[in-house]
DNA sequence: TATTGTTATACTCTATAACTATA
DNA sequence: TATAGTTATAGAGTATAACAATA
């Protein structure tokens, strides 16, 4: 799926949706809260890149742009952080923000061995763009959802801590 | 992260979980429900690596297990097709499946270019056994999230449907 | 002519390890 | 000695394209 082919590699999102396939028994996948999740998620993730079209960027990337947008002079190292990301991932997409002229990397004032990440001009303009539109796109699936919306996100919240902290318990250090 | 060095490739789960980093302001992220979904896929993701550390499998091979034992003759294609893989990506993964000796290729009756998918014993016994760990896990989770758990699942469901239907909309052909 | 599976190839993402420079 | 970022490399995952066999 390449959306520009014009000017860059670009990140390619999932081809198929992952809808259940008329026919076929799912057995314990039909009883998974976690299956029902993943299906979700990737329903979404194909819907970002369908409301962002115009922008060739991914989720992960907006993300990224949103967070150094928010958080002026963010080390490399916290964006991999915030994004789950090892160090060389954080390059990598920094690399990507930067070759497109939307992130630049200044002098660390006060630790010269780091970054600091900052939008450009034409980032932020991205940024602002992209987050109307993502906006509006998050509204419409909310309202869509109707009642059922209410609460969601903060359930989702809810388990997303749940399962982390069990994970940290079993996996210590 | 290797869970097993001592056999296969194994699948890697991600290293650092999503959660958020204190003192980091997340913007419109904070608002919007797909970063939600995002979180809680990425907690479990790594959780249903933890509760299944035993048997070395991802979430991704144990919908292809249950699939497969839920549909014996089962096609490439539409193992495919139920995954939202490509054609090779499913070769592969039954390549993968079949090295474990959990799943044999045999001829389909009907179409002489098909395969007929089927579990092995030991393919079936793993299945058993991942899908009792499994269910398990799921179980303890719903149960932590209390009443919250209620719906959330026909929610998600909901949810996809609609992220779905817009996606195809969209995007004709 | 279309479809199933295969082969070969390429690209993206992410991780590891070794390196530099700063702390 | 530890940390921030970089470089180089390797691995898994998925896509495309061309091919054989069959429908």
């Amino acid at each position: 799926m390449n959306r520009s082919a014009t000017h860059s590699p670009a990140p390619d999102a999932p081809d198929a949706p992952l809808l259940p396939v008329a026919g076929l028994a799912y057995g314990v996948l039909d009883d998974l809260l976690g299956y029902a999740l993943r299906r979700a998620q990737n329903a979404l993730y194909l819907d970002f890149f369908r409301a962002t079209e115009a922008f060739d960027v991914s989720p992960q990337r907006f993300a990224a742009l949103v967070l150094v947008a928010e958080n002026p002079g963010l080390r490399q190292g916290l964006l991999a952080q915030a994004m789950g990301l090892h160090r060389s991932g954080a390059l990598r997409l920094t690399n990507w923000l930067a070759q497109r002229g939307w992130v630049e990397r200044r002098d660390d004032p006060v630790d010269a061995r780091s970054w600091g990440l900052h939008l450009t001009a034409s980032g932020l303009a991205q940024v602002k763009a992209l987050t109307a539109v993502v906006r509006a796109h998050d509204a419409a699936l909310s309202q869509a959802l109707g009642k059922q919306a209410t609460g969601l996100k903060q359930t989702l919240e809810h388990l997303a801590l749940l399962a982390n902290a069990s994970a940290v318990i079993t996996r210590p250090a």
